[in-house]
DNA sequence: GCCGTTTTCGGCCCGACTGTTTTCAGTCG
């Protein structure tokens, strides 16, 4: 586990414990919003030390920053340790059954002694719950079921899942509702509509007169494993394979301000509703108020303009710095899906049966002018790339989709072209990029980076980066690209990114739109996305892209100081 | 414990849902 994560386990737990021995409700809420603020730092918590940077972090002060300093320097933090040794360890573990807060586990540990699940459970058994004010049939049921589930619980909460997993399975539920309901406005919120990484839950927000009907529909929809909670006015299923949705509908007239709220962060909209109040306005998910007047929440963009503020792209609402931008009107313009012209990062699984028929259709309808096939470096490749442009000729007559055929080769190969390719991806690897220079003008991106927190990947970055070397953001996991963090540090160094689908089957190519997503909740503009160009212009002459300058004077392999 | 476009002290977002209650506390997001 990264120190970033260890830190945020650390901090929530901290939290947890001060509740449990009763501290005053603010003091665990800071610590959790601490980890709340590390978890969605993006950036090495020693390294923002070293440059002293904590200061910095949203929710950290002078206490919490020196206890991260003492755990960077010593492993441990005492305050954590002094609080594990007041309170049995097993009550954090009761504290995870749905519904069991730190309020009601400090009653079992007070009145009732219990200390770990067994506890509880034997408590439940021998029917000292019963009688307890605040405990009635229904609540000890729900207790009872919580202990059973407290094991191993695939789909349960807590777990996370890749982005791209749950943008497509939450695309094709609100194609589902739209048709089976009827909502004006149906869309995606929260984490999910900020792209973060990894998703939690999906949360859809609908618009419509007839709330009743749309749940009903909700309710019994493809893959629905539970319904798990309904009101008036949101209901809880579990889908297949184990992701919660949560729907809310709201009335059309409060489509704005609910939009703006169910898409968070939490943070941002405490600082949000804080600037509100502090101006004698109240904001809420139905709209923002003066008093009983409501004066606005018709779009999100009425929501802001109520406080002052210009548009904040939902991407990047994480208050790490958004409000501040807003507040002073220098939040940059973003890269949009419409500026990008290609997709460089296509697997095209089986060139030999395969038709470029469906690629090129999927390409129109993003609005792509190019698509990029990369082919794994093989004897055959070059004969490969011959046939895939015979047939694509074949299939687009009129050229109105481009293709270009990349050659991906491995690691420590270098950039150097042979003919017959457009341009290079280069793998990286657990090694040190190779000390070569680019071939000039030729796009070239480079995927599976090693991971996150290990320092090979910064120097890959690093390299990428005074090489001028695009380096690839793509919403696929396996395709070992940068992730929103990485991409705004490249930005800032003046650095170069491609967004790719890493599309395997034309319906994929639509992660494009994500990979953009992505892009944009690193604050990257469009002048720093390589591939918001067309990569068909004259600036990259086939004699550039076909004899690259070898750097001199040294032999492949040797370290580059 | 954090934080400041009234503040270095005195506040700390806001509402839905549930179970157990005759008006609310706890939990959740």
């Amino acid at each position: 586990m990264s120190k970033n994560a260890e830190l945020v386990r650390i901090f929530v737990s901290i939290g947890d414990l001060l509740d449990l021995i009763g501290e005053e409700r603010f003091k665990p809420e800071a610590y959790r919003r601490a980890a709340r603020s590390l978890e969605s730092l993006g950036e090495d918590i020693q390294k923002v030390s070293d440059r002293g940077g904590l200061d910095d972090i949203p929710g950290v002060g002078e206490a919490i920053a020196e206890k991260i300093r003492e755990y960077l320097g010593t492993g441990k933090i005492a305050y954590y340790d002094r609080l594990r040794a007041q309170v049995p360890p097993g009550l954090l573990t009761l504290m995870q059954i749905p519904g069991v807060g730190p309020k009601t586990t400090r009653r079992f540990w007070i009145e009732l002694q219990v200390e770990e699940p067994r506890g509880l459970s034997q408590a439940i058994a021998e029917g000292r719950l019963t009688g307890m004010p605040g405990f009635g049939p229904r609540k000890i049921e729900i207790l009872t079921e919580g202990l059973k589930g407290l094991g191993a619980a695939p789909g349960g909460a807590g777990e996370r899942h890749p982005v791209v997993v749950a943008w497509e399975l939450a695309e094709r539920v609100a194609s589902d509702l739209r048709r089976a309901a009827p909502v004006k406005e149906l869309v995606i919120a929260g984490s999910l509509r900020r792209a973060r990484e990894t998703i939690g839950d999906i949360d859809l927000l609908a618009t419509s007169s007839e709330p009743e009907k749309v749940f009903d529909a909700f309710s019994h929809l493809d893959g629905i494993r539970e319904v798990r909670l309904r009101g008036e006015t949101k209901e809880t299923v579990l889908f297949d394979p184990g992701i919660q949705i949560d729907l809310r509908v709201v009335a059309p007239e409060s489509y704005g301000a609910a939009l703006q709220y169910f898409t968070g962060s939490k943070d941002h909209n405490i600082r949000l509703r804080t600037l509100a109040r502090d101006r004698g306005l109240k904001i809420n998910e139905y709209g923002v108020m003066r008093g009983d007047t409501r004066i606005a929440g018709l779009t999100e963009e009425e929501v802001y303009a109520a406080l002052d503020l210009p548009f904040i792209p939902a991407e990047i609402r994480e208050n790490r710095g958004e409000i501040e931008a807003a507040l002073e009107r220098r939040v940059p313009p973003l890269v949009e899906l419409p500026q990008v012209t290609c997709d460089l990062h296509l697997h095209w699984e089986d060139p030999a049966k395969e038709l470029p028929g469906p690629w090129i259709d999927a390409a129109h309808a993003l609005g792509l002018r190019h698509l990029g096939v990369v082919l794994p470096e093989s004897d055959g490749a070059r004969e490969m790339a011959r046939g895939l442009r015979t047939r694509w000729r074949e299939a687009d007559p009129r050229s109105t989709v481009g293709l270009l055929v990349g050659l991906e080769r491995p690691e420590g190969t270098g950039p150097v072209l042979p003919e017959g390719f457009d341009y290079l991806a280069l793998a990286a690897g657990p090694g040190d990029p190779p000390p070569i220079e680019p071939p000039g003008p030729v796009p070239l991106f480079v995927g599976h980076l090693p991971p996150p927190g290990q320092e090979p990947r910064h120097r890959w970055i690093a390299w990428a980066q005074r090489e001028k070397v695009g380096l690839e953001l793509t919403p696929d996991p396996t395709a070992e690209g940068l992730d929103s963090g990485d991409a705004q540090r490249v930005v800032a160094g003046e650095g170069r990114l491609f967004v790719t689908s890493a599309a395997r089957r034309p319906a994929e190519l639509h992660r494009i739109e994500l990979a953009v997503r992505l892009a944009r909740r690193g604050w990257v503009p469009p002048g720093a996305v390589g591939n918001t160009r067309d990569p068909g212009t004259p600036s990259a002459s086939p004699a550039a892209r076909r004899r690259p300058r070898a750097r001199r004077g040294r032999a492949p392999g040797t370290r580059r100081s």
